[in-house]
Order: structure tokens, then sequence, then C-alpha cells
DNA sequence: GCGTTCGCTTGATCCAAGTCAACCATAAAT
DNA sequence: ATTTATGGTTGACTTGGATCAAGCGAACGC
């Protein structure tokens, strides 16, 4: 729940001016196709909006699920533990994209999702989105493409663990990124990691040296230029390359 | 679409006998939790039913998607194919599961669906089971939970193929099947395997002789015995204590 | 019945990535 | 400004699983 606010008035006129309806994510994230009446309908659902400092945990794996959450702005990381101990990031997500669809399997949360930096999220109550898009087919619709999408990009992973080498691995890791920032109307050949080489290693089932070591190797052949976690892509082209380079 | 039957009457008669009504995976698929009436209108959409013989093709990656399809019966393995020539089989999946959901995003396929083993599925028209799911709420939450743990085992399979070694993947393959095939009413200690050697390793990022060499391992080792595709296990808890005994 | 094929097993060798360890860079804390 | 902590790089060495290769058993076609 969002903490009280010294200016309330305030703070709803800015919840009515982050609506979905003048959000500038609308296209990417869930009202993408809806119609001005059909926006003002989601609106009324996404009520709750709230910060969450890096560092901090959206929800945690074993909570009660009853929302999903749409991220406003900021970069998210999930991972799931297992009982011995070790643990698996899964997936990072940025603005516009969905967290949380995990939970609606058993009404809990299944993985930890962490704010990697200052981040703003809307939550969506679940059974009332269901209510509103056995109303509205498109929405509905829409939600059922945004699952699937997470299942097809959750074979790409799988592929990628099961078939690829490091530096392929690390390769498809960084023209995923570019064009996702590309289609949020960032540069494609420039951005900061927001995550560690451990967390980045942890995805891709490699050790931190291992990610390390292909970061150096990526730039000594002139692919990209890293200092630390800025990134430039200056061959977007060799990147392809590496990828389907090797036939295994 | 299924082929013209000699005996039209009897396949009418076998049709409404096969409805999901009356089926009896009915609470392991799609009908969970419906009632009588409910599951009635849910009949009228299941109307097609078709045989797929072993190492036939359900649908391939690339073709329109319009329908998702349930296991009547059968062993269906789905595969994605890089550009490269590299594949990876995505999953392994038997009677009561449902094929076909990463097709929604795109509508198209972004997978192959192989039999691999002579099987009968129900094909239920998407956008009719949109309709419906519209209309009766039930259906509706068990669709969204049934996509909500495709990918909650997808990121399963992900830690496995991230974070296990050689046996601990195999171990946990083989516990994942038997508590299948327990829910299906048959033996958890003792099955036939459906797919090669070779399928099982692509599936668990491993080559086939990786496989070979783990299954000659447990069964030295007195955890299963092993005769070709025959596998019996033996000793659950050994199989238990190996995944989680190596901290990495 | 007999060869052919396909899938499986096992051994010997090799290599990509893991492990261990030292050191460096940057940012926060005092 | 100096210390401390955290994250990143690099090198030396080890190892789990891949690769290469040979042989075997069951199933199938003729």
């Amino acid at each position: 729940m969002s903490q009280a606010h010294p200016l309330n008035q305030e703070v709803t006129l800015s919840v009515i001016k982050t609506a979905c309806s003048n959000c500038n994510l609308r296209e990417l994230c869930l009202p993408y196709g809806l119609s001005q009446e059909e926006l003002e309908r989601l609106d009324d659902l996404v009520s709750t909006r709230r910060r969450v400092k890096r560092g901090d945990h959206l929800y945690r794996a074993g909570e009660v699920f009853d929302a999903i959450y749409a991220i406003r702005s900021g970069f998210f990381k999930t991972d799931v533990l297992l009982e011995d101990g070790r643990d698996q990031v899964t997936g990072f997500q940025m603005a516009g994209e969905l967290l949380g669809l995990d939970g609606i399997s058993s009404e809990h949360h299944t993985c930890n999702a962490i704010a990697l930096e200052d981040s703003e999220i809307c939550a969506i109550p679940f059974s009332r989105l269901e209510g509103l898009s056995r109303e509205i087919h498109t929405l509905q619709h829409h939600f059922h493409k945004v699952m699937s999408r997470e299942i097809v990009r959750d074979h790409g992973v799988m592929m990628l663990l099961g078939t690829m080498r490091a530096e392929e691995r690390l390769a498809a890791f960084l023209l995923n990124l570019s064009q996702r920032f590309t289609a949020r109307g960032f540069s494609h050949a420039e951005f900061y990691l927001r995550m560690t080489r451990e967390e980045i290693g942890s995805y891709l089932g490699l050790k931190l040296e291992t990610v390390s070591r292909a970061f150096s190797r990526f730039q000594e052949e002139g692919h990209i230029a890293v200092q630390q976690k800025h990134v430039r892509i200056l061959n977007v082209n060799g990147l392809k390359a590496l990828m389907s380079h090797r036939p295994s």
C-alpha cells in the first residue's frame, strides 16, 4: 500500500495524470489496442501505484497473489530460490512489462521481484482484471497474448541455456536488451546495465568470471565498448554473427 | 481435420461418448471445476478430435495458430529450431495437458509438436474458447491458471538448465515424469520412456552420451533399474537426495 | 533367417567453463 | 582525505561434460 503523502490533493491530481489513458507506455503495456472509452474503464481498475526503491522487493516467493504489476518506470529482476540455497535470476523486466503472472497458478507468488533501480509500478488487482476482460474482448485477448509471449520468451531462454556457449549467451542477452531499449525510445547502441555481472551470470547460467571474460573478449574484438555498467554496442552485426556462428 | 470414416453414425456416437463431460481426464484438463451445465457448453466447443500417429506433427512452427489442443491419450514432445540448425526440446506432454499456448502471442505456432506415440487430441478453437471464457468465469480463471502453470514450469526448467549438474537434471526429470504418471493413475515407480536418450538430452541440455552414463550410474548406485526405455524407480529418496545434494 | 538400421552403452581424450586467488576501480562511510 | 565495501577484471589451474570412436542389442524389412 502506498504511504500517506503530506499534500493529499496533489497526490490525487498526480494519480489522475498518471492514468493508463495518458501513460506513454500504453502501447507497450496492458492497454494496447483499447479504445478511449475502454482505457478509462481500465484506469478505474489500476488505482494503486507504488514506488519501489532500489534493492526492495515488490513481492516475495510464497506471498499470496492478488495482483499483477505493470512497471511504469525502473528496472526489476525476478529470481527463484531452491531449498538448498541455489538461486537463479529468471528475468529482467523494464518499463511497460508485467510482473507476477507466475502467481496466478497457485494463488501465491513463486519468485521474488526486486527493483534494480528506484522504480514505480501500477498494481492491477487480478480478479478485477479478469472481470473487466470478460467485458472487453480486446483486453482479454491482449492479456492472453502477453501471457503467451512470456511462455515464448521462456522457451528462448531455455534454448539459450540448453544449446548456446558462453559468448553466444552474452551476445544474445545484449542484443535482447538493446532491442527492448529501442522499443522504449532509448538508444539501441548505448545503455547502462542495471544488474551486476553476477546477476547476468545467474540469468545466463554462467559464473560471473565467465561473464566478465566474455565482456572483455567482445571489447578486444571491437564488438562493444564496456566500462563497468556502461555498454556501447559498436558492431551489432558482429554480435549477431557470434550467435549463429558455431553449429555445435 | 479428421478423415472420413466408413461408419458415420458410429463416429458420431463415439464423439458423443468422448465429450469432455465424460472424459476421465476432465479433472486434469481444461474442464477442471466446471459444473455439469458448463461442461456441456464446453463440449459444444471441443468438437474436433484427431488421431496423430507416432512421429507425425500435430503442428509446425510458423503455421497459423487458431486452436489449442488437449491431449486425450498419447505422448508428445515440443521443440524449437534455431536458424543455424540447432534445436531443443522444450517439453514433453502427456494426457490431459494442453499444447499450443505459445501460439497465442503471434497468431503463429512457435514450436513443433510431434507425437512420440500414437495419440489422440481434442482441438479447441481459440477464439471460441475466449468467447466461452467471457461467459464462464470458472473456465476463464482455470485457463489463466493453466497458462500461468506453464510459465512456472518453464522457470523450473530454466533453474534446471542454469544451475544443476547432469545427474541432478536427470533425477529431476525422472521424478517429474513419475509424479505426472502418478497423477494419471499409473505406477509412480515403473514406466516406459516414450523418448530417446537424445531427446532427453536435448530437453536437459546434455548430450545423449551423458544421459546414458547418468542412467548407468543411477543403476549402479541402486536408485533405479533401466533397460532401454523401461525404467523402474527403486529408491525415490535416493533420487531426491541427489537433487539437492550439491550446493554447487 | 539374416543383414541393416537405429538407439544405447562404454571408453579415451579434450576443452569450455568453473574454481581459486590476487588485484583493481568505484562509491559510500567516517 | 582515507578507509571500507562492493563489484569487476585477470591469471593459473581443475574438471564435468562434450567429443570421438568402437561395439552391442533390439526391431524391422526383405
